[in-house]
DNA sequence: CAAGAAATTGAGGTGACCCTCAACTTCTAA
DNA sequence: TTAGAAGTTGAGGGTCACCTCAATTTCTTG
């Protein structure tokens, strides 16, 4: 988009980087309505540069989440890889809660997409656009029952986001024990 | 308990009534989270009577919530006067479900009791142990998969709080689907 | 109707987080 | 090398919610 009149001076490219590296990590740890503050902390740099690269938070979000989202499409193009569509769905799934584990600031995204800038949702979008033909194959294959949809999608991920959220610490497997409720659900 | 010495005068009880009223509607709307500040306005009463009153949010729940959450009893008394053991389990999810959706206060108890008091973890418990007998019989009857227990409950609980949660205004019936799906998971 | 006990009040201190901006430092390019 | 543009800094002001306590009001009892 809007690309750079002026590069940026050598110093600033540093700190800007330090604050993406930084807000990756606590974004990723603490979910997204982490403190900024431990974000400029963590990259060594006072809030006055952060807020002068990042004005606002979704600043941030816009700058981090759409790259991450990405995993999501490299996810549902294995599903459609696999020969078997029943075992293609489960397997997204599976990629998709894994992710969502294994960093807070997907599961909150994935779980509040609604709330957040156009370009995230767009993200988001484009990985349920994917899911979509990942599941279309399925039913078609007799194998998922046919009244379930993608827009039934945004609910699994909502449970589900709860589920890791609140057992990341106790028991950071027990949402596989809830998919496979789901799942036994699902199938045809 | 700890029974009155001396007993209130007439305006601090009338004060504690309009505090717990006020309390029940609240914590109902906006969950246990919410500012006791709030609290007091809707009581008409000032911020340090409150604190005279309940010296902590954690007094408010210990007030509250276990008197709410007997209503998990009768729910589960219900399930087991249901002459088949499966459908008393449906009915017992149900009414759980429904209750979290209309008091947002239940929907925050029963998902991070963990973290509440003793009072009210023993609350919660009682009503577990009474769904134990429900997720017994309907095992017993071959109708509930043989695998599901009770150490299960908190799983479904937790992820449906965060669907009724999310869904309360867009889609109050969505945790409705939602359910659908793992109770077809768990049906043999 | 006192007088004293009981209860209420709300301004104000604390803390977490947000965000701004005037003064200062660092970089760059001539 | 140096002037001026670019970037950085962090104290400080704003918000919101928590909680306290000295001063004040209200109730009760003899």
């Amino acid at each position: 988009m809007a690309l750079q009149a002026r590069p940026l001076r050598a110093d600033a490219v540093r700190n800007r980087d330090s604050l993406l590296a930084a807000a990756k990590q606590v974004f990723g740890e603490r979910g997204l309505d982490a403190p900024l503050e431990e974000i400029a902390r963590r990259a060594g740099v006072s809030i006055g540069t952060l807020y002068n690269h990042f004005p606002t938070r979704e600043a941030f979000f816009d700058a981090i989440l759409p790259e991450r989202l990405a995993a999501l499409e490299l996810i549902a193009e294995a599903a459609m890889a696999d020969p078997d569509p029943w075992t293609g769905f489960t397997g997204f799934l599976e990629g998709l809660f894994a992710l969502q584990a294994e960093d807070q600031s997907l599961n909150d995204a994935l779980a509040r997409r609604l709330s957040l800038s156009e370009e995230v949702r767009a993200s988001c979008h484009r990985g349920f656009e994917l899911a979509a033909r990942v599941i279309e194959r399925a039913k078609e294959s007799g194998a998922l029952r046919a009244d379930f949809g993608v827009q039934d999608l945004p609910l699994l991920v909502s449970a589900m986001s709860q589920v890791i959220r609140e057992s990341a610490d106790a028991a950071p497997q027990a949402w596989r024990r809830c998919l496979s409720f789901f799942l036994d659900g699902l199938h045809r």
